[in-house]
DNA sequence: TGGCTTTTATGATCATGATCATAGAAGAGA
DNA sequence: TCTCTTCTATGATCATGATCATAAAAGCCA
């Protein structure tokens, strides 16, 4: 971490991967793999950085490798052809951005967006299908986040059919405030995609939580105040 | 097939096993694998009828066994507290049941129902582990799958957000048009399951269906007169 | 054949939230 | 410092579809 001059380029290098080996270590992707094959599988990995509001893919494209943000943070959505979004995960450190892609090859629904500077980790598709073959760990772990994810796509259309606005929030807030804490970096847009609606009723939502105590805002912030009281509005929590 | 009298317990099982492997050529989950393993797996594989109606497994269940349609027509839903159901998968022959639970064990969210009276065949988790882990091929349709149904949860969640009821239906219909044929043993509430919406707003859309004339309705029984009409109004399908 | 259940049908009402429109506040950049 | 863009804010309107209520038709079974 003390990049005091004079190193070599092969002690960058290591630097480099023993960082990505750390952050393999505690992603759930990765996760109960032995160390050798943590290392194996980072020193495979190139890092590539995205500036903030890039593309990392976009929808319908083919998949040619495994990624994983290594820094930052990345918004996957879906959108429709007459531009509704919706936001379904939000990476950040550890976390993939497609399961599926190197499995099939084939393209789908999904595009990412860095919403902040970003690195991702980058493997080649068939390093990394030889390596998960090796691997049956991996394979479950995989499963299982793709489990989860439909989990979360059925709460979501349950939600959808069956709550309100202001309960869709209260869910989203909840589950961003379990994943990232009290204070959250995003717009009342970004809150909409997650929700799924409209900025107009976000911020009418928003404005009936500020006055309930529950949340304060800033421009591009929000600070969740009280979260056992969102918490109420619903046991199961989403993958976001 | 012809059960001529005489037969020894030994025909029997072979016979039972010989449609077993014919059902799993044609099975997405098995599709690819060489005869000599599906006959292997078919051999573990054990017949169980369920009447219509019956439960097959209920959400929160742990997982035991992994299973698949056999003959007739199984529902899978997600239901909520308040007692909203999501239909999201018909299947018939050759279409697993549950594909997470083999591999992590834990209870998930959906339930299955037969729908008509039905043969499910079921593999022992730990029998379909060890197999799926000596064939890649298995895993990758796996994987495949689940990409699948990922996307249609996706586009679903689309569909209620941006959406109004008919279009909606209409995909709902077509989709089953292209699983199922013109002719849909359905009732309204089913269908209304499927399209996220109330037995009432699904039949008035099916009036209105009606007088284009795109369908004709018995009770418990749809037909389908112009799939062409229904195509119009969405290229993606679901998974249904 | 006559009850009983399930499915279809349709009217009336009403709340939610999308949409349109406008405007002010807060940052970003020159 | 001023301009331009992005984000927040809020009012007004309006259509959709859920909900409630009632009833008729169709199938089932004793």
């Amino acid at each position: 971490m003390d990049s005091a001059g004079g190193q070599t380029l092969e002690n960058l290098v290591d630097e480099q991967t023993s960082r990505v080996i750390d952050i393999y270590t505690r992603s759930p992707v990765f996760k109960g793999l032995p160390e050798s094959e943590l290392q194996r599988i980072a020193s495979k990995t190139q890092w590539n950085e995205y500036a903030k509001g890039r593309d990392i893919f976009q929808a319908g494209s083919p998949c040619t490798s495994f990624l994983v943000v290594l820094e930052g943070l990345v918004k996957t959505s879906v959108s429709s052809i007459y531009g509704t979004k919706i936001t379904y995960l939000l990476a950040r450190q550890g976390e993939p951005l497609n399961l599926i892609g190197p499995f099939t090859g084939k393209p789908r629904l999904l595009e990412a967006v860095a919403i902040k500077t970003s690195c991702i980790g980058s493997i080649p598709r068939e390093e990394f299908l030889s390596f998960a073959w090796e691997n049956p760990e991996l394979i479950t772990n995989i499963i299982s986040i793709l489990g989860f994810a439909i989990d979360s796509a059925n709460n979501r259309i349950i939600d959808l059919v069956e709550k309100k606005v202001d309960q869709r929030l209260y869910k989203v807030l909840y589950t961003l405030y379990s994943k990232f804490g009290p204070r959250l970096y995003l717009t009342s847009q970004e809150l909409a995609d997650l929700g799924g609606t409209t900025v107009e009723s976000t911020l009418r939502s928003m404005k009936k939580f500020r006055m309930l105590g529950l949340i304060k805002t800033r421009r591009g912030e929000i600070e969740i105040l009280k979260p056992e009281e969102l918490k109420k509005s619903g046991r199961d929590v989403l993958w976001v």
